[in-house]
DNA sequence: CACTTTATTGAACAGGTGTTTAGTCTTGGA
DNA sequence: TCCAAGACTAAACACCTGTTCAATAAAGTG
């Protein structure tokens, strides 16, 4: 019956570990769900660890793949796409979420990945003009890629705070759009002297 | 030796909880760590699940008591004495992330205590004159809380990438400066071609 | 003093885990 | 056709888990 079980149990397996986690996926409920013995899913990757491994390394391979379209992308447009094609990538994002909760080398690569990736796209704004210059770009990287990872990590606090799924469109904009407004106008008011009780706004530029 | 049993299992309990986390310790090894039989944690607590209800519970307490001080505080001395006080209180801090990567209502409950009192610090900096007023101060708060929460929830990667420990004061202050330059100054140039000052709207959707 | 309650333990139980082994079924080539 | 190789499985193994039980020691309590 099977045309090629091998690929299927990856399928299945990566389905699992990306909605239960792989600490608390077993190889017997990954059989169990594949309708195939815990012997085989052994048979065929050796053991339980290299059947994540293999997963693992093939959700990466995925990740190069398909995220090298958002570098020298304007944010904003990134926002968008995302925006518009996070239920249907949200199998990949759980997956990913996954390897990152649980730690390792996997989560350490695929991370810096990220920064890498984070700190393309803001060379690539500054040099368009549409971002200022960072006096530490590398620092940058990394908070912008942890403000982006947040929500995603952290998404059933934040859905239980919304009080509803962040990845649909309305509340996704929302967030979204709140973050952009940070990084367009900062948050404190730069004019230190004086009194400050007249101005109100002021252009985030030095 | 034991002066009160129960109050020392707890506290080994909740070291064992913050340094490995809630899923991966078992009962019997919070047992042999404080020197006693498993049946005697169940003779305490009834089960697994009550203990770490009872070291949530009076982990949670511990947030209310000691936070309470970093409200009204401008942010900056807030981070300089989060900064000063980091691995002072850096094993409270490993078991709210615990708390937070558990998931759960003990994790809602105290994400959504960080994003109020998020929120009041917000209000008292408007008050002051120190951050502008922002049209969704809601978001704000949650985006602060993310922001903030980021570094400690993915300090594996975080330490991996930086090549060091993000409590230690160097890098922590380097990190919490880069975010502060952020939320002062912004990272977008605002200047949108030709234009002055108006209201901006967004919403990405095509 | 007896009597009850509490603290504490070793042993056992039932269930889950990853892995091994021996065996069966199926398939493809000589 | 025969045989080897692979796919596949049921059963067992060793280990870990939370929990229960019966028993022992200690501490109050009347």
């Amino acid at each position: 019956m099977p045309i090629d079980t091998r690929e299927q149990l990856i399928e299945t397996a990566t389905n699992a570990f990306a909605r239960d986690g792989f600490a608390t996926t077993s190889l017997r409920s990954i059989a169990k769900e594949a309708g195939v013995s815990p012997a085989l899913v052994v048979h065929h990757f050796g053991s339980r660890e290299k059947l994540i491994e293999e997963c693992i390394v093939r959700g990466l391979g995925l990740w190069v793949s398909e995220k090298q379209q958002f570098v020298d992308v304007s944010l904003s447009v990134a926002i968008g796409q995302w925006q518009s094609s996070l239920d249907k990538h949200s199998q990949k994002l759980q997956f990913f979420r996954q390897v990152l909760l649980a730690g390792g080398e996997p989560a350490n690569i695929l991370f810096s990945r990220m920064v890498k990736e984070a700190r393309m796209m803001i060379d690539a704004q500054v040099e368009k003009g549409q971002m200022r210059k960072s006096d530490n770009p590398d620092d940058l990287a990394l908070l912008m890629t942890l403000h982006g990872l947040a929500p995603l990590i952290m998404q059933e606090q934040v859905n239980n705070h919304l009080g509803g799924n962040f990845m649909e469109p309305e509340l996704g904009a929302r967030l979204a759009g709140a973050n952009l407004e940070i990084y367009r106008k900062g948050i404190y008011k730069t004019s230190e002297p004086g009194s400050g009780k007249k101005k109100k706004k002021k252009a985030g530029k030095k």
